[in-house]
DNA sequence: CAAGAACCTGGACAGATGTCCAGCTAGTTC
DNA sequence: GAACTAGCTGGACATCTGTCCAGGTTCTTG
């Protein structure tokens, strides 16, 4: 009989192998370099080798993962906003402060420039195959109630939404970055402040 | 002595061949197809031998016209961006009518919803090229211009091209189109009209 | 401890792609 | 009309890519 718990292999760290704990720890390594891959070279860039070669594992580990370059990408968009939701999530705990929100958002955009390209590619991406739609509405969705916070007039909400889009594309287009002053006078606008 | 227009091969319809003409027109076919391909399957999609196909001419003539895939790329954005112009200079001959604009962009987006998806397709291929970052200037250059007729505060033009871009980003990831009636609200809202 | 599942790996192979090229023909210029 | 330019063409070639596979190792389950 056996009073341990039922999963822990040797405990001390063995010469052993560890794999299935570095099996899901190497899947998160994928996704995260092809974020980078794409927001470096674009979808177009995302291929098993330069995958694998930017997580620093050998290529084989990218086709057992991810057995066609399609299932990578659709991976790393569900990631993409499962992590964009936590950013969100962790930057407006539950400010009403436009202010706060502008900074944060500026932050983000000048900390991850690279990364949010490549969501706006990824999403462009997804736009052009049905199934992986409803990622794009779930993104929407988020959007809208972040927007929910600052107003209660649906029009103002759509509004918001299309103009905080419109600023993150710009801030990718563009070639000086976005500041938080220039983001805080936009949404004040659009949400009727002044 | 003659006194013929001096360029006028055989005028009639001869057997003849009419190359720099029909060149020129070559040239043309494989931009607007490549703009198709990007459409239907993003940058990525673009190969010497797809755009030829397209267009309808053998492979060889786009490799001649456009020795590399990234010159087709970048005429192609040229393009678009010209064409993007002359469209809305078309639709807005010196209205300040929000409603007309709203009816021209909607219509727009219905007809030509892989157009504008291949549009932000090059543009996010753009920015990642410094060589390339002029054309989204210009492009932002001719958008303000826009605002510039419907408002003469400068944070209403920034909100309203925000919110342009987003409209229109919106309507490439959305699975229904856009109606007229939707932007017209966010723009008068945007534009503080109501 | 035996069986099976999950993970790992290097390599193989057909197919697609970018780019170059030699040779050709229709226009143009002198 | 001779020389030159510009458009046109099919094909060649090295390279890269997606995908599959057989064989191996570690972990889990019964």
């Amino acid at each position: 009989m056996r009073t341990d718990s039922p999963a822990a292999p040797p405990a001390g760290p063995g010469p052993a192998d560890g794999r299935v704990q570095r099996g899901r720890e190497r899947r998160r390594l994928l996704l995260a370099a092809t974020v980078r891959v794409v927001g470096r070279g674009g979808v177009a860039a995302v291929t098993h080798r330069a995958v694998a070669a930017e997580a620093g594992v050998p290529k084989s580990v990218a086709t057992y993962h991810f057995p066609a370059v399609a299932d990578l990408l659709a991976a790393a968009l569900d990631d993409s906003v499962d992590a964009y939701a936590a950013a969100l999530a962790r930057a407006l705990p539950e400010s009403y402060d436009t202010a706060e929100l502008s900074r944060q958002l500026a932050a983000y955009l000048d900390e991850h420039g690279a990364r949010c390209a490549a969501e706006f590619d990824l999403y462009l991406y997804a736009a052009r195959r049905p199934e992986l739609r409803p990622v794009l509405a779930r993104w929407h969705a988020l959007l809208a109630e972040i927007a929910g916070r600052f107003t209660a007039d649906p029009v103002a909400v759509a509004a918001f939404c299309a103009a905080l889009d419109g600023l993150m594309l710009q801030a990718v287009l563009r070639a000086e970055p976005l500041t938080a002053a220039e983001i805080q006078r936009v949404v004040d606008h659009v949400l009727h402040r002044r």
